[in-house]
DNA sequence: CCGGGCGGTGAATCGGCCC
DNA sequence: CGGGCCGATTCACCGCCCG
């Protein structure tokens, strides 16, 4: 049986606390990538830069959405680090970025010492079509192993292409919230009966498809309100 | 009538003899990223890197692939920068890269004076699966702007999102060749009329696209063989 | 219970106005 | 003149309601 945990609190104080190893980190930050200057992206909160103007939800704003694309890449790398401490060998980090914050996002990945494998890129078939020019449909996953990729006993193939749209309806209880069908494919790169980590747990979806998958899951979440929705959700999976 | 010039000669000689102005700059750069070691990459040819040592195919070698990352940074905003300067005001660049070469080409494209505006993935679905792991099925294609991108009359919405298999058989003429259909989606970005550069055109299939969408064309290409095959292409097209 | 139709939305962006 | 703020915009897709 499959357990959990769910620190409340900072990553960056929380995670220097911790000593259980774990087989993959899967984090989704928040991606500090909204407005056109940097006045806009430290001015607003993550409600006014990334939902419509006339959306009718009421979800929850949350923090730390509030750095230039320097303190992101550093924070980013702080995080990355000291979850590269608490990894096996041959374990993997999975990260989520937008595409403006891709190149940051390797960069970060690479200072805290994995190596990149590659990216996996997530497409969302609800999105906003751009006037005169490419739409903008994809996320992306960055994924990184610490030394060698584990082997995995029977051997495993995973996809190298996500899609799925974003839970609507009172499902859904994070801006950013992500489908439980995508995390499912991305929490099997852990080895059966592995650990995830997620140190920006949000509405705890990692985790829910980490325990559907048979695996063991730590979280760590800031905001009490998330907090409170993951343990929700956690205890039902 | 649309119309069609293919230079033969190295890109950063010829591209400062120019002087026509284009409305986008399509091109797809020799990636120099295969092998796993800066010796690797070097050492190599791109055939002995992107081929299987069991392919059956005998299309030719290319040059200008034994870069290491920051003289490909370099190289490849260079041949930006130079198209830049023929490129009207609200043209785009839409240049394509591997996921490892991903960073460091939004680095030149930025660098060059464009202004970053997305990426469009472009998935392969004929590709090897990844032992234990991600597979890598996706390259991707930035899009660059000069200045705010133009207003097209009409409005048009192009996708986020490219599907297509490279040529196989005897329509294939070149390693890196890429289908037809995906070209003419993103020489789209240029409006009804105009004019695309690539500065990199291989075997040709961006002149085709653009013929076929009604737009003018300026390529140029290295080598003798491609340009010999490309312009065979073109004449048909 | 199933199918069709309708209403709402999106990890925004852009133009324009005001200070 | 530059920066900040406000509101209009876009359509494929999904959920829900109703017949």
């Amino acid at each position: 049986m499959p357990n959990w945990t769910l620190h409340r609190g900072d990553a960056l104080t929380l995670l220097p606390t911790l000593d259980t190893l774990v087989d993959a980190v899967i984090c989704d930050p928040p991606y500090n990538s909204g407005g056109r200057t940097n006045a806009d992206r430290r001015a607003q909160g993550a409600r006014d830069k990334y939902v419509s103007s006339d959306a009718a939800h009421t979800l929850p704003d949350f923090d730390g959405d509030t750095r230039d694309q320097r303190g992101y890449t550093h924070w980013l790398g702080l995080v990355l680090a000291n979850t590269y401490r608490l990894t096996r060998s041959g374990g993997s980090a999975l990260v989520f970025t937008d595409w403006a914050q891709l190149p940051a996002t390797s960069d970060a990945l690479q200072a805290a010492g994995w190596t990149w494998r590659g990216i996996i890129p997530w497409r969302k078939p609800i999105s906003r079509p751009v006037k005169d020019g490419f739409r903008r449909e994809c996320e992306y996953v960055l994924w990184g192993s610490r030394g060698a990729p584990l082997r995995h006993a029977p051997t495993i193939y995973l996809p190298g292409w996500l899609e799925g749209s974003q839970p609507r309806g009172k499902t859904r209880v994070h801006i950013t919230q992500k489908p439980v069908a995508v995390m499912r494919q991305l929490v099997r790169i852990a080895p059966e009966g592995g650990t995830v980590l997620d140190p920006c747990a949000g509405s705890g979806t990692t985790g829910v498809a980490a325990l559907q998958e048979g695996l063991h899951f730590i979280g760590i979440e800031q905001s009490p309100t998330c907090a409170t929705s993951a343990e929700g959700r956690l205890a039902a999976a």
